[in-house]
DNA sequence: GTACTTGCAAATAATTTGCAAATAT
DNA sequence: ATATTTGCAAATTATTTGCAAGTAC
């Protein structure tokens, strides 16, 4: 695990039971974003017992340790991937639902002309960017190449 | 009405019926994003027999038109608002939910970036501020002052 | 007149809550 | 030992679908 996820957890107070390990490892594993009910799916392998309520409740921890991050789909927000920048974004493939997290979103120069313009005080932005990652885009255009 | 809400539906091949004349009032009407729920019971003042269904339908219509958009909020995506602005991005209000658009979210630079980091290949991005409106920025401080 | 729309009821999907049993510390 | 955590079942909330009846054009 890149980010230590359960020196996370514990340092703040919650307990390190096999169903967080399980989630946490799942998480760690995954080069995408997944659904609660995927995780579930995954984390059953190392914890069998493990339910999808407990999955929901781990990712609400996780993400109020800043540890996780969901993911918004034009559909929904359905998704869930681990963040390891603070006050990073997400750059997720339509296709694999592979994610990558990137820092610096430049919104600075943006926020500030927002704020003079509409006398709003920002509190937090979202950013998110969608695209095709190098693989997906690759086969993607061979497809269209020959149809 | 500040779009022509009816005219771009009418040229888009769709029916003007009065649930839709409905809807567009609606949401031409608000100041803030609401929810298909809050949409639905306010078109009832010029539909009464409108339903919950059709102001989805309704949505997804507007939306596939660029006249709607989602608002996305940190615990799901549960808001519609009207886009008068092509590719603009909402500022949203956490405490009444009132909704301004402002457009040119020098994300483009970003993009770049990442694009040539990455190896992805952008096709979309979605932004959203988050804060306080002036209103309820100075109730806030306000209600500090003397807690 | 006909193809598009509507509204209902029911289906699906996503997430949350109550609570007794299990368990990390 | 004890407060936290779990998993189930059931409740909620959000959204979609099938379909017969209604309606804009």
């Amino acid at each position: 695990m890149t980010v230590d996820i359960l020196g996370a957890m514990q340092s703040a107070g919650a307990r390190l039971t096999a169903p967080r390990r399980a989630v946490a490892r799942v998480l760690s594993e995954s080069h995408g974003w997944m659904s609660a009910e995927a995780i579930t799916a995954r984390a059953r392998r190392h914890c069998p017992s493990i339910g999808l309520v407990t999955v929901y409740r781990t990712l609400e921890l996780l993400e109020s340790l800043g540890i996780a991050r969901r993911v918004h789909g034009p559909t929904g927000c359905h998704g869930y991937a681990l963040a390891s920048i603070d006050d990073g974004h997400f750059i997720v493939c339509r296709a694999c639902q592979q994610v990558i997290e990137f820092e610096g979103c430049d919104v600075d120069r943006v926020v500030r002309r927002v704020t003079r313009q509409t006398g709003f005080q920002v509190e937090a932005h979202m950013l998110e960017l969608v695209g095709l990652c190098p693989d997906c885009g690759a086969r993607h255009r061979t497809a269209r190449r020959k149809p």
